[in-house]
DNA sequence: CGGGTTCAGTGATAAAGTCACACAGGCAAA
DNA sequence: TTTGCCTGTGTGACTTTATCACTGAACCCG
């Protein structure tokens, strides 16, 4: 948990600043950090955990949009406080998470002081461009039994082969409807690659034997 | 033409420095700022006129993700620039543009002394991370032909009313295939809401009656 | 005017989304 | 323990969208 901070780069006065300025708090997981239409509070800073932003179109669906770790900012935060608008998207913790809440005085301090502060926001905001370029390639071009088997890959890569999930929550990650997934995990189950229970996929057999990368 | 620039915020010693360290020029529709996987050459401000960005996927489907217009910094090149990666995404002119390119060392100055500037480019940033994120949800759950109609509709609303593109490129405004605008098209005519003609789009009657806002 | 190129139209079929409803598992109150 | 109840899952029927494979029309240019 040594991990490199982005706090760490700033010079001992700012740094000093900065740690008295921020509060860090835990979040449980299923906490909502904001939810669509709330107004900002401050700049979250994630120094540990996942959390998961999501928004809700018109339709009532629902998708996941990209997920925020370690170092990053929450862009979405900044938009909000400069244009004083209501956050589109909520955030929604999923692995336990520490996070700082910086206030505007210190953002904007920071921000003038420390070229290593501003390169860190600008990181973040790139990440999220791309995460959502990536996204909307995916969503527009991509089919959706590869796309389920890509994402349960890449979670059973995380050592774990038990995903305790619902097929409502796999639809909101994809951004499909409920019934969609429920086939396509069928016809998983049917080929041996998965084994299914309520709120509970099991990988077995190797997904996508065409990962010849 | 007497529009706000975010260059007239600087002080008159960063904006003497700042007018000569930058060249601006004009492109004419059709061209190619950038493709995917080149590599960035400074950044480009964006003085007037309007530039489309889109991707092309792994299928070799494209689709427009945003425009950028007057005031605009190009935020994906910054992403570039900061990491040396390719870009990602292609930006083509479309409306006659002037654009300045502004340095590396020139940007980094500017970030370090002018809080006005610094706000413009966190602007920049939260439009197209609204800009997409907003795509996302149209793409992930809105039906093609509301899709088509209202963008016909948007680029009317503009004063023209005859619009002069194939359904080529409408498939990728949309981020789908021609084949599908080809028929959406000619269900539209049948309707008499349009009349169609190669490489035109006339809008007659009144689409989407249900603008009951 | 012929011949090539770019655009547009269309049928057949597969994939995905929508609607409606049946049923199963787990939990808690009766 | 049984009875509901709520949440999660399975499925049929049908619509919309995507894909593939063509055909033919409009335009450009030598």
């Amino acid at each position: 948990m040594a991990r490199h901070s982005i706090l760490d780069t700033l010079n001992d006065s700012l740094r000093k600043d900065t740690l008295e300025g921020l509060q860090a708090m835990r979040f449980p997981p299923g906490q909502v950090l904001f939810s669509a239409g709330e107004h900002c509070r401050g700049l979250p800073l994630v120094l540990a955990g996942s959390i998961k932003v999501q928004m809700t179109g018109v339709s009532g669906h629902s998708i996941v949009l990209y997920r925020m770790g370690a170092d990053d900012i929450c862009t979405l935060s900044i938009g909000c406080l400069m244009t004083g608008r209501g956050y589109r998207a909520e955030a929604i913790v999923e692995d336990e998470a520490e996070a700082a809440i910086i206030p505007r005085g210190l953002f904007d301090r920071l921000m003038d002081q420390s070229a290593e502060f501003r390169l860190g926001i600008m990181e973040s905001y790139g990440r999220r461009l791309d995460d959502l370029m990536l996204l909307v390639e995916e969503v527009a071009f991509h089919r959706m039994d590869e796309r389920l088997e890509e994402w349960l890959q890449a979670r059973a890569a995380g050592g774990q082969n038990v995903l305790n999930i619902t097929h409502q929550e796999l639809a909101v990650e994809l951004g499909t409807a409920r019934e969609v997934v429920s086939r396509l995990l069928k016809e998983l189950e049917r080929r041996g690659q998965v084994r299914l229970a309520r709120g509970r996929v099991e990988l077995t057999g190797l997904l996508k034997t065409a990962s010849l990368a």
